[in-house]
DNA sequence: CAAAGCATGTAAGCAGTTACATGATTGT
DNA sequence: ACAATCATGTAACTGCTTACATGCTTTG
C-alpha cells in the first residue's frame, strides 16, 4: 500500500495544500509515513494526472503561492474502491527485536542495556502520544462512527507501544531471574571441561 | 535497518547457504523479511566483499553446487557492534487501519465487511503461527538466555496479531452498537433539512 | 540576527518486492 | 504429467528516506 490513499483520504475530508498534508502526516499517530516532500508533492502530481484532484493556485501578498488540492468525483470513487478492497495483514518492523535475537555474544549488562534503552524509548513515545491525544487534534468527525474509528485508531496506536514496553520489561525481568549470565558461565566453563551444557543443538 | 544483520545473525549461529537462509526467513515468525533472492544473494555478496564471511563451494553429484557461507571474526565483530547500538522504535504498517480511517463513505454493511475480512485474516494468521510454534522449529539454543529470548520473541509475534484481532472485534462491536449507520442517516437527512448534526467541525 | 514558519520542489540513494531465468532430481 | 525440492542468480520496479535548494516573513 502506498501513501496515495492516505493523501486521497485527507483530501476527501477537506482540501489541503502539500504543506498542510506534511503537517498532518507529522502529527498523525495512526499513519506511519514520515510525510517527506518527495512523496507528498510527487503523489499530488500523480493524483492530478489521474484527475483525482483539482488544483487551485492562491497567490498571497507576502507569502509564497499556495496550491490547494481538492478531490474530484473520480478521486472519491478511487478512494471508495480502495477502502472496500481486501485488507492486508499488518507488518511490524523492529530493529530492537532483531538485536535481541542475536544478543548471544553480549554480557548480562550489555543485554540489559539494549532492553532498558528500548524500554526508555518506548516510554518516551507513549508519553508523547498521550500528550498529543490530550491536545484534541484536528481530525474528521463527520459522523459518530467516524469519531469512534479515529478515537479507536489513536488508542490502538498508543496501545501498540504500551504492549511493546510491557513485553520488554517482562523479558528483562525474566532474563535477570536466569541467574549467572553468559560472561559468568563462560568463565566457569573455561575453568571446567570444554563443550558446555548449552551448545548448539540444531536438528533439521 | 537492513537484512544484513539478520543474515549475519543466522551465520553467527551456524554456516548457511543462500538457499537455506531463504527457508529460514520464510519460516521465521519474528523476522519480517520475505527472504527474496535478490536481497539474500545480494547481501551475501556484500558481506563477502566486506570480509565478514567466507565462501566454501561444495560440488554435489546430482544436485547443483552449494555455496556455504561462514562468518569470520570480522563479521562477528560487526554483528556485535550492531547488537549493542541504539535500538530504533518499531513501526507498524497497516493497510487495514488506513482503510478504516477513510471508511466514512461506506455503508454499515461495507464497513463491517472490511472489519470482518481483516479479523478473519488475523485469525488465520494466529492459527498458522500457533501451528508453527507447536512444531518446535530449528532455532539457536546456545544458552538458557537465548532460549528464553527466542521463545519470548515467538510469543510476542503471535501476541501482536492476537491484540490486532481483539482490537478489530471490539471496534466491530462498538460500531454495531452505534445504531443507524451512515446510509440510513443519509436517507433521513435528505428528508429533513440540509447541514446535519455531524458535519465537519475542523478547527486549526 | 538567528531560528522557526510558510511554501514549493529536486537529487540521490536504500531497502524491499515480484517476476523471470536455468536446469537437474524426486515424489504423486 | 505435473509439481516440488535443490540451488543459483538477474531485471525491473515501488515505496520511502535523507538531504539539498530557494526565498520571503515573523517571532524571540
Amino acid at each position: 500500500m502506498s501513501i496515495r490513499y492516505a493523501i486521497l483520504g485527507f483530501l476527501s475530508w477537506k482540501p489541503h495544500t502539500g504543506y498542510e498534508l506534511k503537517k498532518v502526516f507529522a502529527d498523525a499517530l495512526s499513519f506511519h509515513w514520515s510525510g517527506n516532500n518527495n512523496q507528498i508533492y510527487g503523489t499530488l502530481v500523480d493524483l492530478h494526472k489521474a484527475e483525482a484532484v483539482t488544483i487551485e493556485v492562491q497567490q498571497q501578498e507576502k507569502l509564497p503561492a499556495r496550491k490547494v488540492y481538492t478531490i474530484t468525483a473520480k478521486g472519491r470513487a478511487e478512494l471508495r474502491d480502495w477502502t472496500c478492497s481486501d485488507p492486508e495483514l499488518p507488518v511490524q518492523r523492529s530493529m530492537a527485536l532483531t538485536q535481541l535475537a542475536w544478543a548471544e555474544g553480549l554480557s548480562e549488562a550489555e543485554f540489559d542495556g539494549i532492553l532498558s534503552a528500548y524500554a526508555r524509548k518506548l516510554g518516551d513515545q507513549v508519553l508523547m502520544y498521550r500528550e498529543t491525544l490530550a491536545r484534541n487534534r484536528a481530525a474528521p468527525r463527520r459522523s459518530p462512527r467516524e469519531e469512534l474509528i479515529w478515537r479507536s485508531l489513536d488508542e490502538h496506536a498508543v496501545a501498540f507501544y504500551e504492549r511493546e514496553l510491557e513485553w520488554a520489561e517482562s523479558l528483562r525481568t525474566a532474563a535477570a531471574a536466569l541467574g549467572p549470565g553468559d560472561a559468568e558461565r563462560e568463565a566457569l566453563r573455561l575453568r571446567g571441561r570444554e563443550g558446555g551444557l548449552y551448545d548448539s543443538n540444531y536438528h533439521e
